[in-house]
DNA sequence: ACCTGAACACCGTTCAAGT
DNA sequence: ACCTGAACACCGTTCAAGT
């Protein structure tokens, strides 16, 4: 029950939602990917005609905005307990769940700007976790936005592959890349690495 | 049919030629974004039909990859000189120089698979480097490539504009954002302390 | 060997018209 | 107010035919 959006007057099902619009769409994503996502494809999906879908959204554009909020809203960051590194690192950990959790979404949405937006709790949470690590005010939104470049960076590499695909290269030529029995567990030592490398370089950043 | 020349350089001659094809459609991707190429505007700028292009390239991925490829092949990363943390800032500033002189391709092809190769100057260079560094030859794999999930994020954040947008909010929501006259200065010293961070994270997971 | 015209199966979007 | 059909201006790509 997350989304406390708008809820006003929800028709049944026959009647055409923004909201349906854009739980199809996402459903449409999550199963063959952003790319294969055309207006009239979702029309079809809902039993519409194309056009009808342009009285609810302006354009495609909208509609993957529109869908990106749909997830962005859920994504509520614990920020409280421990030190700030572990408070980092669960923040992480759940900003990362919720790229598995849609991936063709996300690796779209991280390629592209507008991505992140400043009222977002993403944004709100990991300044709060930079401003208690004693970053000075000034900085916050610098070390924030990069740190956030650098961490959708991993996202975006562990969700199109190109991570694991570098990550079992062997130094030696001569033999064949790793088998992928181990590759959960190679995922999240790189994982626990990526971030391990943050919370060093905000560590080596912080007024001594 | 006078010409015997090859000099590869199919400018608007005559002759179709794979690299004359790449060349062109890098010159449309620089002015327009990878999203304004079409196989039928690049046939149109060589004044050709479309489906003549078909005869030197398969289909529009190969046709980006090449292009790709073309530029990826001007990246001849110094490694030599100084200390390891030396070699590796000047070698993510020569990778970042190449990704301001071709944003819309570099951006387009830091978000898609396939990027890096493993034989590329870049991963060579970079796995050289770390293993200079003293990471273990079983884990410089994994290293580089968490290390370059996470510059290639800090590039596509660049040359998209979200760092630069995110880098300058005000803690304070009732400021503005800062004025732009330091947009350069502050997006050097995001790249510094981009680089520092990872340079930490490496020194942090060297053995004793 | 290289190039081309016509054609197919798609797109996003506008617009005037229906209810 | 909401939905629709027809139409416009595009796509990538196949194929048979030209030279």
């Amino acid at each position: 029950m997350a989304t406390s959006g708008q809820a006003s007057g929800g028709r049944r099902d026959a009647r055409l939602t923004e909201q349906g619009i854009y739980t199809a769409a996402l459903r449409l994503i999550d199963a063959d990917g952003v790319g294969a996502l055309s207006m009239r494809k979702l029309a079809a999906v809902l039993g519409v005609n194309p056009m009808s879908l342009y009285h609810h959204v302006p354009n495609k554009a909208a509609l993957l905005r529109g869908v990106k909020n749909l997830i962005a809203a859920q994504f509520r960051p614990r920020v409280d307990g421990g030190i700030w590194q572990e408070q980092l690192y669960r923040f992480a950990r759940d900003f990362r769940a919720l790229a598995h959790q849609h991936p063709n979404l996300i690796v779209h949405s991280l390629a592209s700007p507008d991505f992140i937006e400043p009222e977002d709790p993403f944004w709100t949470g990991l300044t709060g976790i930079l401003t208690r690590a004693g970053v000075p005010a000034t900085e916050v939104a610098a070390v924030g936005a990069v740190l956030t470049s650098l961490f959708s960076g991993f996202l975006l590499a562990e969700g199109n592959g190109t991570l694991g695909r570098l990550a079992v290269l062997q130094p030696t030529p001569t033999a064949g890349p790793a088998t992928a029995s181990s590759a959960d567990a190679g995922g999240d030592r790189n994982f626990t690495f990526a971030v391990q490398t943050l919370i060093a370089g905000i560590e080596a950043h912080l007024p001594r």
